[in-house]
DNA sequence: AATGAATGAGCTTTCATTCAT
DNA sequence: AATGAATGAAAGCTCATTCAT
C-alpha cells in the first residue's frame, strides 16, 4: 500500500502514499485548529478549508469531528512517548540525568504549545475521549518508569533522599511546566508579564531545575 | 417555585431584590456549565433550563452569551481576589506566613475546581474576555504584593534567599496547585492514580509546602 | 393557552391557538409528503417548504424528522379509531350491521389513499416506530371489538356460523379494502386496470360485501 | 473470499461465467436490502459491503442504484412468472383446481417475504419503475389466463356462479395472501397477533381457501 | 419582569457517483 | 474485471438570538 516510488529521489525518510499524506495533512491542520479553538470551537468546514483535501475526505478517513479529534490527541501522546524515549539517562550520574530530564520536560513543552493546550481541552472534557484510546494505557509506564530508575541510583549512591515519591516529582515537574504555557494568556493579562519572553524563559528554567534539585538533594543541612 | 419575596419578613444575609436574585441565579448556574462544557461547549438553552427564570432573562440581564460569559468571570475573579484579602499574615514569622500562603493556594484551589476550569477555559481562549474586563487590572497587585512583603521580611531577617523573585514564587505555588486540579483528568487517565484522593491530597499539600520552603531558604548547608 | 379568540365570530369548531395550528399545518403536510415518498425519501427540506412556516419549526416542535414522522402516524391512527368510533351498528340486525361495516371500512380506505400509504410505509419499516407509540395499544379494542359484539348477535339469533373468529374476519375485510388502494399502482401496471375507477369500485364493494356475507351465514345450503 | 473458479471442475449447475456469478450475487444481496429498507432507505455502500465484489461493479453492471433496483424488480417477477407456469390444473376438476391455485398463491407469499416487501416498495413508489420494464407486460397474462379457464369449466360444470370476474377473483385472493404478509407488522403491533405463527397460518389458509369456494360455488341455498 | 413561539445562519454529516490506476 | 481514494451536492440538525404579547 505504501512506497508507490515513482519519483526515483533516493529518500531517507519513510515514503509516504497519497492517501498517508492526504491523512497527515488533515491530522496537521487539525491539531492546530482544535488547539487554538477547542473540540466545540473548531468547526470542520474551516479545518477542510485549510488543508488541500475537501471536507468529505474527514469523513472518510475519521469518521467525523470526534474521530479526528481522536486522532489528533492519539498522534500527539504517541509525538509525546517517542520524545521521551530518545534521551540517554542511563550514562548520567542520577543528579545530572534529573537536572536533564527536568530541562528536555521544559523544553518539550516550551516549544509544543499545541499539545499543551490539547492537553487543556481535553481536560474541558474530563478526559472522556482520552480514555476510549486504546494506545494511551502504554504511554504511563515510560515517563515514570525513567525518573523511578533515577530516584533509585540516586538514592543507592547517597544523593537523593529516600522519601520522594517518582510520581510527585513527575507532577511537581510538569505542573510548572504545563502551567507556564497553558496559562500565558491569563497570566500575562493578569500580571503584565509575557512568558514566551526568552529572558524570563531562561530564569524559569533554571528555577524549576534548582526547585527540584533542591528538594530531592539528601541532607540539605 | 419563583419567590415573589415581596413582604418585608426580616433577614439576617443582605437582602436581594428579586432582580439581584435572578441575577444572581442565572450566574451561578451559567458558572458550573461554563465551567464543564467550556464557552462554545456551553449551551445558552440549557442554562436557561437550569434556571429559575427563563432564557430572555439571561439576554435582558447579561446580553448574551458572552456577556453572561464575562460576567462569569469578573464574579470569579472578585471571588478569589477576596479571599485573598482575608489572610493576616502579617503577624506571623516570614516563613510561617509564606507556608500559610502556600497551603491556602492549595485549600482554595481543591475547593474550587470550577474556578479552575473555568481559567483552562479562558486560556484556550486566549484570555480574550478576561482582557476585557476593567475589574482585572485591580486583581494583580494583591497576590504579589503579599509575597513580595514576605520575601521582604524574610531576607531581612536573613532566613529567606535575596535572589528569588516574588513572580516567580507565585508562580511556582499557584503552577503546581492549579495543575493538580485541572489537569486531574488526564493524569488519572494516564497514569491511574485519582488526584482527588485525601491520602494523595495531603500528601501533596506537604510536598508543594517543602518544596517551596527548602527553595527559598537561606544557606541550605 | 388555548381560546385568544380575539375576532368575536362565534365558531363552532375548537378555537386553534397559533402554536397549535402551525403545528397542524406541518403535520398536514408532512401526511402527505411521508405518504408520496416514504420516510427515508421524504425530505425535511421540502416539507418545510410546503408549510407555512420555517424547517426549524419541524424541529422545535417535532425533534427532528423521526419525530415528525411518529407525529403524524399518531394523528393517522388517531382518525381512523375516531371513525369508528361514529357507527351505530348496535341497532342493526347482525346482518345489516356487518355489511355496514365492511362498506364503511372499504369507504374509509378508498377516501384515505394517503393512510393506506403510510401504513404500507410503516410496515416496510417493521413497525418500529408504530411500536413506540404509546397511544396505539387502545387502538386495537375498538375494530375487533365491534366485529366481536355483531358476531355473538348473530350466532346467537343463528344466522351465522360459530366458527368464525373476529380477528380472521377483520383480517379478510381488511386486506381486501386495503390491497385494493395499496397496490393499485403495480395492479394498474401489470393489468391495466385502473382500480380508482368507479364502476370497478362499485363491483369491488359489492363484491367484499357478498364475500363476506357467504362466508358467515349459517347453513348456506 | 473471492472465487476466481477458472479451472474447468465438472458442475451440475447450469455453468455460470464470472460475471454471471458476480452478477447474481449482486443481485441477491441488493434484493434483501431493498426489501428491508426500500429503494431509498438502502444503502448502496452497504449493498456493496455485503457482497462478494466492490461497489464499482454495482455500477459497471448496473448502471447505478435504481438500475440495481430495476434488475431486482425484473429478476423478481420473472421467478413469480416462472412458479405459475408450473402448475398442472388443467387436470384438475374445476373447484380443486381452484383451491389449488389459492393455496398455491397463499404457499408463494408466505415463502417470499421480500417478494412481498418488494411489491409494497414499489407501490410506495407509484410502480415508477416497474413501469419501465419491457418484460412486464407479459407477466399479467398468465395469472389471469388461469383463472379464466378455470371458472369458464366450472361454470360450463354448474358448479360455478357465472357473474364472477377472473381479475376479481385474482385480486380477492391476492390481497388475502399479500396483506398477511405485507402488514404483518403493523398487525402484530396493534393486534398482538404473531402472523408467522404457524398455527395461524395453517387457519388463514383454509380461511382464505374456504372463502373462495363459498363465493364461488352456484346456488348455495 | 417575564414567556412561548419563531427564526436565519451555519453546523455536522451522508450519499450516490466517479476518478486514477 | 476490479479497487481504494476522492468528490459535490444536499441532507438533517443546532444554535444564539429576537419577536409578540
Amino acid at each position: 500500500m505504501r512506497n508507490k516510488n515513482k519519483t526515483q529521489e533516493p529518500d531517507a525518510a519513510p515514503e509516504l502514499s497519497d492517501a498517508e499524506r492526504t491523512k497527515a495533512n488533515i491530522l496537521e491542520v487539525a491539531s492546530e485548529e482544535f488547539a487554538i479553538k477547542g473540540l466545540s470551537g473548531a468547526r470542520v468546514d474551516e479545518i477542510a478549508d485549510k488543508t488541500r483535501t475537501s471536507k468529505r475526505m474527514i469523513y472518510y478517513y475519521f469518521g467525523g469531528k470526534e474521530g479526528l479529534y481522536r486522532a489528533v490527541l492519539e498522534q500527539m501522546y504517541g509525538d509525546m512517548r517517542s520524545v521521551e524515549a530518545h534521551l540517554d539517562l542511563d550514562v548520567m550520574s542520577p543528579m545530572d540525568a534529573l537536572k536533564r530530564l527536568v530541562e528536555q520536560t521544559f523544553d518539550y513543552d516550551e516549544s509544543h504549545p499545541n499539545h499543551i493546550r490539547l492537553v487543556s481541552v481535553e481536560n474541558i472534557h474530563q478526559a472522556r475521549h482520552l480514555s476510549k484510546l486504546k494506545s494511551i494505557s502504554e504511554t504511563n509506564a515510560s515517563a515514570i518508569a525513567m525518573l523511578t530508575s533515577i530516584l533509585e541510583r540516586g538514592r543507592a549512591s547517597g544523593v537523593f533522599r529516600a522519601d520522594i515519591a517518582a510520581l510527585d516529582l513527575h507532577l511537581l515537574i510538569s505542573a510548572f511546566c504545563f502551567f507556564r504555557v497553558s496559562n500565558r494568556y491569563t497570566f500575562g493579562t493578569i500580571f503584565g508579564k509575557d512568558l514566551t519572553e526568552p529572558k524570563l524563559r531562561n530564569r524559569h528554567k533554571k528555577l524549576i531545575v534548582e526547585t527540584i534539585e533542591r528538594l530531592v538533594s539528601a541532607d540539605p543541612r
